[in-house]
Formats: structure tokens, C-alpha cells, sequence
DNA sequence: CGGCATCCTATGAGATACTG
DNA sequence: CAGTATCTCATAGGATGCCG
């Protein structure tokens, strides 16, 4: 529980650059995908069909609530340009950029110190036997 | 669900630095008390207990746990002194050490830019109505 | 396309009681 | 003192299907 998941089978989908480290960070920020979210945006806006590809597996209710969250706390914005095919853009706002060092220091740990801790992980076993 | 938990009931427990900005930090690493005992150890070993009152709330079983995984992926150590009564302490490895500067930046943007977020969240109300 | 509405399950995490 | 052992509950998050 120290980390949630396993890093192997994260979520690291094409269109997010395919080796992001930050994917493979075993601490969560926020919700399961915010950090993935707050990365997808960072280099500017994008559809909720767009973005949902980028994330890989996350499903559009989940992604949904992560982003209706998001935008509760005033980290993203929501654009909703009523067309018909709806298009809806999702972008940061200065208080979500504002997250950027967090994430790029995420990103820097996965860089040099990912490894090690999976070995280690390794080492000891799965220690959530039941429990 | 971007957000965990509402801010003002995070334990900010007696023992940690009353105002400690990462208590307040809205974003989980890892586990719910994984980032408290990063701080927590940050300063040195502490024995079991020691660290149960920096934390606050936790409870025993809950604190076990999380040292367990944390020792588990290599980020703290755990020092059984044999003694009677029981003695044991924890630290940190230098991979929990590394862990440093990302506590760090969670620290800073919640010291600049948690307030703001809290004040969107009240703003926008909690749309956890139910779910 | 960008969602809801529903249902379902795994599990994080707290409460309580007991032990070497 | 430093844990276990159970029980319980809330909820994150996934699956599926429908809609404007």
C-alpha cells in the first residue's frame, strides 16, 4: 500500500511520451490518473477523446471524474464549444500548471531511483500475500 | 477523487511541525501516511510508538502496515533491538532519503498554492455528492 | 463525441480486542 | 512496547449499456 500498484502494468499509454517516467512513479498523485492528466496537459489543451487515448487504459467514467475533480479544485479548465459532434477541450490553469515542479521532481525520482526500488521489491516478494 | 481527502481533517498530528505544509498537501504518496513518515524520519530514526504520536491518528495496525511496505520496497529500515520490553527502530534508507526533494516541492506548492485550491473546491462545492 | 446511469468488486483504512 | 487478529465500512475505479 506504500505504493498502490505495480509499476509494470501502469498505464502508460501511446501519445504520452511512451517512456514517461512519471508513469512508472509508484506514488499517486491525487487520483490514479490526475498526475498523468496534469503531464497530458502540460504542453496545451486537448479533447477528452484525445487526452482519454493518451492515458491508454482509463475508462471515459473514470477519466470523467478525474477530470470534473480536477476541475472542482481549479487545477483544469472546461471548454465546452456546443458543437454537434460535441467537443469538449480540457487545458490547465496557472494553479494546475503551478503543479509542474511536483511533477517534473516525480519525474526526476522515477529517473534514478525507480529501479532500485523495484529490485528491492523484488527481493522481498509481494508482501501483500493476503492480508 | 483527484483529491483524497478534505484538507481539514488530514492528521496533522501533535509531534510534526504543527503547521507542516505537507500534512496539508492534498495529493497522497503512496499510502495516506507514507509521506507523514518520510517527514517524519527525516530527521532521524524513531522508535514505533515515537512515530504513532508524530502521526497522530494513526492506528497501530495501519502504521505497521505502511512501515512494512515501505521497508519492503527498500525506502526505510527497520531495527529490532531484542530488547524486553520491545525496542525497535526505524529509518531511513538513502532511497528514502531520496525521496527528499519531491516531499519537498509537495511541500512548497502546498505552502503557495494550497489555499487556492481549497478556495475553488468551497467555491465549487463539494460535487462529491454521492458516487 | 462526450458523456451519464448502473452495477460490481477489490482494498485502503479505521475500530476494537488480544498477545509475546 | 510493538505488534496480530478480526471485523467493518467507504470508496476508488472498472465494466457495461444508453443518450443527446
Amino acid at each position: 500500500m506504500a505504493v498502490p500498484e505495480g509499476v509494470p502494468e501502469l498505464p502508460t499509454g501511446p501519445g504520452i511520451d511512451p517512456a514517461c517516467p512519471l508513469a512508472a512513479f509508484p506514488f499517486q498523485v491525487g487520483g490514479k490518473w490526475t498526475g498523468m492528466v496534469l503531464v497530458a496537459l502540460a504542453d496545451g489543451p486537448q479533447r477528452f477523446s484525445s487526452l482519454r487515448q493518451a492515458l491508454g487504459s482509463v475508462t471515459a467514467k473514470v477519466l470523467t471524474q478525474t477530470l470534473r475533480d480536477m476541475a472542482r479544485d481549479g487545477l483544469v479548465t472546461r471548454l465546452d464549444r456546443q458543437e454537434n459532434p460535441p467537443h469538449v477541450e480540457y487545458g490547465l490553469t496557472d494553479l494546475g500548471r503551478s503543479l509542474t515542479p511536483v511533477i517534473e521532481a516525480m519525474r526526476a525520482w522515477s529517473d534514478r531511483h525507480l529501479a532500485e526500488l523495484l529490485v528491492h521489491r523484488e527481493r522481498n516478494g509481494d508482501l501483500a500475500v493476503d492480508r
